[in-house]
DNA sequence: TTATTTCTACTGGTTTTTAGGTAATTTTGA
DNA sequence: TCAAAATTACCTAAAAACCAGTAGAAATAA
């Protein structure tokens, strides 16, 4: 189709996974890369000087972050094509590159057929997901769905003494309440997680990052 | 030094890194790559009946922990080389794949020097990590300074069933032992980790990565 | 200002955990 | 094969947590 190669920037703070791409595109007949990026000034200083089709761009970069380094390089070179490859599984991620004008999201873990599924795609100017991926973004969002419990201040208060082991008497004691009262809360929260115990809560808490 | 090249395997669910690796370390002159392994199932089936000296081992698999796998390697095959690349950051972690064996731990973001510095070590026998390990390592770790304890098959099993809010009665039941049995094993859980209850407990558990 | 939520505290009763042991088996490692 | 570690199981008793309510006071939002 085309008589160019795709010119191909990777950019990852990995050097292993930089190589690891490099390795694979290479017997691709249509892509050439041009260089692999540690960080996302490098890659967008590159882009001043010289052409870049395609740039594969990982998430987690030391010092910009990926979604907004997409979004960067789609404003000032709107005919650069990015393809996000990243390990990060959360919808709100995958959902917010896209609107960053990204043209795929595939995991890490995914084949190397998907790779090149996503470059054609991209390159036609579809939006291509990997497996995992299109998963991901079907579900309604589990965590969105057990949505974490609102706590008062005063629950946080206490679940945070009970996660350090305190007894509801030595709780009361601190906080100068009634040991009775701090039961009542204690109920409160097994109620607001919905769980049977202390330990079902600290891992619920733990979980939900309230800990 | 050796006649004979050290056969390599690498285990990582990614494909990419595993194809990184495996072109970083094909130049090397005394080293073959056998294969790489998606998982640990494969690469434990693999060892069953052919010969492999050094393991590169991500510690995020999708079927095993890799810090068990690393014990399980070391266990069975003594003489087996474990190298760890792997993301995490955690300075339990680090630790604790050491104690299981490994020779040695390195990010992934660490350069090809690094990985072959750190083969070289591996083999001559010693432990070997990257600078940012080192510094990892070298900090004192505020919450993390007691190790984290050994515990036995048994102990992790209850210890899991305790955190997901289940009674000493129910888990006797599920395990067809007596509750009384639980109890002990309750009781010795509480004191490896040095804590007064469950809720200390399952707080600490989590901070050292063991659920 | 009213309505709602949060915080406080109680009653009374049940279940579970924790703390201090001991000790017989079974498994495992050297 | 022998010692150590792990697993199993028990006793007694106190402490703590859990369950199902009610209810007044204080703070907050509409």
């Amino acid at each position: 189709m085309q008589k160019d190669k795709l010119l191909t920037a990777i950019v990852d703070d990995h050097p292993i996974v930089i190589e690891g791409l490099k390795n694979m595109l290479k017997n691709e007949a249509n892509i050439e890369v041009i260089g692999g990026f540690q960080n996302g000034a490098e890659i967008l200083s590159y882009l001043e000087n010289e052409k870049v089709d395609l740039v594969l761009l990982d998430i987690s970069l030391p010092d910009i972050n990926g979604m907004e380094l997409c979004l960067e390089i789609k404003k000032k070179y709107r005919s650069v094509i990015v393809l996000i490859l990243s390990n990060r599984t959360e919808r709100s991620i995958v959902v917010q590159t896209i609107q960053n004008g990204a043209s795929g999201y595939l995991l890490k873990n995914s084949s190397l057929d998907e790779l090149r599924r996503c470059i054609t795609e991209a390159v036609k100017g579809s939006i291509c997901y990997s497996k995992e991926v299109m998963e991901i973004l079907s579900r309604p969002s589990r965590n969105e769905l057990l949505a974490a419990p609102r706590l008062t201040k005063r629950e946080k208060q206490i679940l945070e003494l009970i996660a350090q082991g305190k007894t509801s008497q030595t709780i009361g004691e601190e906080l100068f309440l009634s040991p009775l009262t701090i039961d009542t809360h204690r109920k409160n929260l097994l109620q607001k997680f919905q769980v049977r115990n202390v330990a079902e809560l600290i891992m619920s808490a733990n979980q939900q990052h309230l800990l």
